[in-house]
DNA sequence: CGCTGAATATGACGGAAATCACGCGGACCC
DNA sequence: GGGTCCGCGTGATTTCCGTCATATTCAGCG
């Protein structure tokens, strides 16, 4: 067993915030990191709350959803960060942060901590600022799944794009999107009913184009995915 | 008249983006930056082309728009900044922009320009960060309206999101969103066919709940589109 | 073991919204 | 002036999808 504060620096360095940060930063801000573990549906924070920590995710996949419509803004995945837009922008948790998946392990950054390198470390205000972008990138993909059109394309769209980020390809031709979400998350993220999505997928289940496997979704014909996002001839 | 230079180094200083950046950083950005004028309708840039400049809003609105969906992403307007997204990222363009209104005039910071600054200016930098910081809001924000349910519901919620914006309050009690959107950016905005935007309106219209203006749209019972937007009882 | 609750399915039905079709007025341009 | 094009408004029709209801399975638990 690693010791754990070994181990927390080795995942920060690991993190698409840490990259291109040179080590001595990585190091004084490893130094105050605290590892957090969730179980799937714990909360790490909720909307209105105020910013007093960051955080990088080891780990797992956080969902991150608004209060009011119940909506799923965006679904974050190992190496990712979340918090930093409510700590740069210096006002409470814009949404709620749920671990999507059994086990869930953070890294805690403390705000004052992030602010103050933030001003003293360039190559850190650097990737902060990447960070930030990511997720703009993220925020209009969602907004593009949204704007998909009918139910069918905009899960289509869903599949495709968490593919693009999660997924992997398979020896056999098929792929496999290492994701468990069930299908009320996935109706939230598309914006459509449970029922509506349980019709869908069930549907595409007996057309033998995807299955719900326990580790997550296998898409047994991923080009056959991408022209229903996009509306192509049947 | 106003000289030119002087003009845009005043909008400049006017923006949100060099909201408490210091003076000699501002004059040092402002001397290199172009104002330019765009008709309605006109491109100021197309998705996938280089970043190789940013803008700030002086007059008009900009929408921001995918090529693929034709989804409208955001909605600009004066003191607001585009372009920041794909330079700090290092990216193509993400989106189409394009002139809102009549008249919009931006000013135009060169990206190299820009990205020198972020290094060797650390206000500029928390700048370019709050100004990111505020792009992610207002697509969560938008989110939030394409969640809203029904396509009433979503349209009540971006007349709310508007007048929360760019709205402003009229001596009678009512109104004022002052924005000219044709029916079909509503529906792009909203996320539904035009006819049905259309029909929505005009509904609204009779039961004298908004009337479109040559200058924007005239909000009589804002609490009422409130209501309808969280979906209170009729 | 049966009980309970949650997630997953499926059917029936009605209403919402997309689709297709058309009329109307104003802007713009030969 | 008479064109055309474009933005707006409507009606009729079909399709989609949300709502309500009812299994079924399975995990957890006394």
């Amino acid at each position: 067993m690693m010791a754990p504060r070994e181990h927390v620096e080795r995942s920060l360095r690991a993190s698409q915030l840490f990259l291109g940060v040179e080590s001595d930063t990585c190091t004084a801000l490893a130094g105050h990191a605290v590892a957090r573990r969730y179980k799937r549906g714990e909360y790490v924070w909720h909307e209105g709350e105020d910013a007093t920590w960051m955080a990088v995710i080891a780990s797992g996949l956080v969902k991150i959803s608004r209060r009011g419509s119940g909506a799923i803004v965006a679904l974050l995945g190992p190496h990712e960060t979340f918090g930093d837009l409510a700590i740069v922008g210096g006002a409470p948790y814009s949404a709620d942060a749920v671990a999507a998946t059994r086990n869930v392990e953070l890294l805690c950054l403390d705000a004052q901590e992030v602010r103050s390198a933030i001003e003293t470390r360039p190559t850190f205000a650097r990737a902060v600022e990447r960070s930030l972008v990511a997720h703009g990138r993220s925020l209009q993909d969602k907004i593009q799944i949204m704007s998909a059109g009918s139910v069918e394309r905009r899960l289509a769209a869903l599949l495709r794009h968490l593919f693009d980020r999660f997924g992997d390809d398979l020896e056999d031709g098929s792929s496999i999107v290492p994701v468990n979400l069930s299908r009320a998350e996935l109706a939230s993220l598309v914006g459509a009913t449970v029922e509506t999505t349980i019709r869908t997928m069930s549907r595409w289940h007996k057309e033998r184009l995807v299955s719900t496997q326990p580790e997550g979704f296998l898409l047994h014909d991923f080009a056959r995915v991408v022209e229903l996002a996009t509306g192509e001839a049947a």
